[in-house]
DNA sequence: CTATTTTCCTACTATACTACTAGGAATTAA
DNA sequence: TTAATTCCTAGTAGTATAGTAGGAAAATAG
């Protein structure tokens, strides 16, 4: 259950690009490498993803760069991992009712599809929007509110 | 967000070995394996660390096997993914909270704090009995019975 | 004591994925 | 015309995933 370093600074630019946006203005892929510690030729490639997904748009040339194709609440973070990584939930590639799992070990689909839908509860419900103003859904405040959330569990 | 084979193959595991233990017998790898459809050497390699963690006991010679090494309620979902594959959630190889998120960026790391939060709520709360019944706690039958949880999401 | 069945242990392999890097062509603005 | 930008193709090193292979150690049944 890792989430990529790709996925990660891909949230993290369409944030900066967001925050760009909203001042009406455009932000290029150097500006946001050295501003978010990126890469500068690794996230170009994500940005090339992002673009031809529909999230973002582009202008080449001088004074060119990025800007949100969308409003930062229509853009959920299941939408941009999505568009990077795949699936939000696959295992061993498959989508979890593709899988057959006869007799007593029937019910691990189950734990597959919960642990799906809890994912999705979650990243559906963070937008970009969120993000910025740091004001989430009551069920991610929940979340983020209980006790050790923000500890790491002993092994 | 992958699920791996070998956890997924863990838990088959793990739950094969538990009605084995029902019935007070042991089971061996190569019964699991074709039982599951698993290859066999493959599962040696699980099984061993999941015995090195204290989940389960293994007795050789003719007649051995596998047992339960504790009670079917004691073993979380969770449990069995972090022997496996390691933490629960992982961003970058990082722990949430030890990413240095600056900026307009800082709620980034509430994202992640929240999947984290959100997938020990569904693992931590299914154990190993709850698989064999079918039987889940009230949180995880909701997750279950939301709408679309057995439906692929449309990119 | 021997043959057999099992776990246990070390090592190896092929493939894919992850996280990058390199070089230059196309486009646009000053 | 120059410079700044995106766009496009093609790499590469390292790590992880999903296995395989071969045999040593232990226990049981005869």
């Amino acid at each position: 259950m890792k989430i990529s370093a790709k996925v990660d600074y891909a949230l993290q630019a369409v944030v900066e690009i967001a925050v760009a946006t909203k001042k009406d203005s455009l932000i290029s892929t150097e500006e946001i490498a050295s501003r978010r510690d990126i890469p500068e030729k690794f996230l170009e490639g994500i940005l090339t993803l992002l673009r031809k997904s529909g999230v973002i748009n582009s202008y080449r040339g001088p004074s060119g760069g990025y800007e949100l194709a969308k409003k930062p609440q229509d853009i959920a973070v299941a939408d941009i991992i999505r568009i990077i990584d795949g699936p939000l939930a696959a295992v061993r590639g498959f989508a979890p009712e593709e899988i057959e799992y006869a007799g007593p070990v029937k019910h691990v689909a189950d734990v597959w599809i919960a642990t799906r839908a809890s994912l999705r509860n979650v990243l559906e419900n963070i937008s970009i929007a969120d993000i910025l103003s740091g004001d989430f859904d009551v069920s991610v405040s929940k979340l983020l509110n209980e006790k050790d959330a923000r500890k790491r569990r002993k092994a």
